[in-house]
DNA sequence: GTTAAATTTGAAATCGATTTCATATAATAT
DNA sequence: ATATTATATGAAATCGATTTCAAATTTAAC
């Protein structure tokens, strides 16, 4: 009942650890007959190789590290399951830790990835603290910006214009003859992705010449309910406006749960998009007009750009995805002003 | 531009690599003027230990790990969330990963996992294959099934009943004069809870002397799609049932696409109920009756379970959650028969 | 059949942190 | 001040796998 390592291996196919290892790690060079006595003894005991002790020696640990704001929700998830699979095919592992938005605990996840041996990092995002920035370059460990994209970024990132793709949401609302419109968004503090949102309203808004009204733009920590609240604020005000651009579609489900609490109809009252495109945008009543990201593609090309330079050495390089506008039906043209 | 190592440390202050293994782990033992020069050290160097080294030596990793079946769904990530804040304030961490409820592909995480040396396992349902219970318990590895309770069991296990849980739906739809009633579920094979869920239903149909057809037990996938797909098969047949139990919020969500598309009210001319009672159950259109099942507190349970045993070698005990339905606008009373 | 070249193999060093055990230092008692 | 006890410290062994290097074995060449 005890766990057997590579020297209770060696002892059982009556060879030296050296040749188990090499049976493990290159089974040509050993001799056919050998090797198999070392293949039976493996199976006999149920041997596997302890990772850390590996890792020790090899410097390498065959994992991952990825970081995300949460897990609770849908986004993040089908990521993690498309990057697993990808990682799985070469023997990765992938190792995910989460940091509720807050950059000063990403640093310590990142430090304790490290510590964890990790060959690579995937963040979220492309603004991350000094000390993160540090610690990465010292190790020189490979890692990817995902999920944002800018011009000017020194770093690997796969991602998309977090700012091109709210604005084509606001684009759209001014388009349908909206000119009170509103936004809820996250904290832009430290979070380039709420920061780019926010702009890409804004350039929509100065474009067709529409005045920039700050108290027209909310900010929502997560979640439904959190955005319903937001949602609440911005309806209450006197003049409330006529459709909101929400940089989450959870923020969105938010808002259209306390449009039917408030009686207010969407579109007719209130015209809401949403962001992520997510499965249930489509379940909702109305059906949410929301901006579709690529997210399963950016997971693939994380991965597959971590394991080409892992793996062959190849160079990681940025790549920028297109995010498309999906009109459903909780948009719909302004009324008309009345008298 | 290097790693530091803890001989490097021990050399910028002037001690052995002993002492300052010391002030990392029982800085106390240590006299305070070296102790400082120590920390100084440290600082300087930004030196953390590399953790492939402390399990090495030690045994142990501060590393749970956890195997759920997918985490493209809010259910686990929520979950995940709550017990990883748990694991941290004892300095644990967890590593995450998925099964796509493929019992097989469970018994090689589970071997990933020992091989990276968690401490503790948290296995989702009753039902593993016979090399991930053999495994376990060469390893004498402390572990949790999570998410089902059943009363034979001999391993801990923090969940609750999805016999129970189904039972009450499936009753609440008899109760509101339904009598064929429909279900889509999970394939049970390999998946306790799925089989489960089916024998509630069929628990409750049987209470009331209704006929169980076979027929009308649909299988799914996993998502919103597949239930659609499912929700679709029942409602194509000759005699459609009149209330549809879900095994999943995920199937409701389908199923109420479908229904929409088919033309189809509801509750008025079919009956569903979800499972889990997600967020998002409140904000589809109709809201959706559906069982709340404890996740947070099953997360939070089975951290303290294991870090009670781990940090202060308290035993693990099973802890069985109740479930509740909650009652929505998706179900409503059976149309009177015609004639 | 002997020698040279190529291939296999094992002994031992190594990775970085921890821990035991013996020694050195400090604190206390006489 | 000296003897005794308590405390602090470092040298060296250790964890399990990998890898270098030299020795042993096999194969090829003559």
């Amino acid at each position: 009942m005890t766990v057997p390592t590579i020297g209770d291996v060696a002892r059982r196919a009556g060879v030296s650890p050296a040749t188990v290892s090499r049976v493990l790690n290159n089974p040509e060079s050993v001799r056919p007959e050998r090797r198999l006595r070392v293949e039976q003894a493996i199976q006999d005991l149920g041997y596997f190789p302890f990772a850390a002790a590996q890792s020790l020696k090899s410097g390498r640990s065959l994992t991952i590290g990825a970081i995300f704001p949460r897990l609770d929700s849908v986004l993040f998830g089908s990521v993690l399951d498309e990057m697993q699979s990808w990682l799985d095919e070469a023997g990765y592992t992938l190792t995910v830790m989460t940091m509720d938005y807050d950059i000063g605990v990403e640093a310590k996840r990142v430090q304790q990835l490290i510590a964890r041996g990790v060959d690579a990092l995937i963040l979220v995002g492309g603004w991350h603290a000094p000390e993160t920035e540090e610690i990465i370059a010292r190790h020189e460990l490979p890692r990817v910006n995902a999920w944002s994209w800018h011009a000017e970024s020194p770093h690997v990132q796969i991602g998309f214009c977090n700012r091109a793709a709210t604005h084509s949401a606001a684009s759209h609302l001014c388009t349908l003859g909206h000119r009170r419109i509103g936004m809820i968004s996250r904290d832009p503090e430290g979070n380039d992705r709420a920061a780019a949102c926010v702009a890409g309203v804004r350039d929509a808004l100065e474009e067709v010449g529409l005045p920039v009204d700050p108290d027209l733009f909310a900010v929502a920590g997560f979640g439904i309910d959190e955005g319903a609240i937001a949602f609440s604020g911005l309806m209450s005000r006197a003049d409330p406006p006529s459709a909101i651009v929400c940089a989450s579609d959870l923020f969105a489900f938010g808002a259209l749960r306390e449009a039917r609490c408030r009686g207010l109809r969407v579109p007719d009252d209130v015209s809401i998009t949403g962001f992520d495109d997510s499965e249930l945008a489509q379940i909702t009543a109305p059906a949410l007009t929301s901006v579709r990201t690529p997210r399963q593609q950016m997971a693939a090309r994380c991965a597959q750009s971590i394991l080409g330079y892992l793996t062959e050495g190849r160079a990681m390089s940025s790549l920028r995805f297109a995010t498309e506008l999906v009109v459903r039906d909780s948009t719909a043209p302004a009324a008309a002003p009345r008298g």
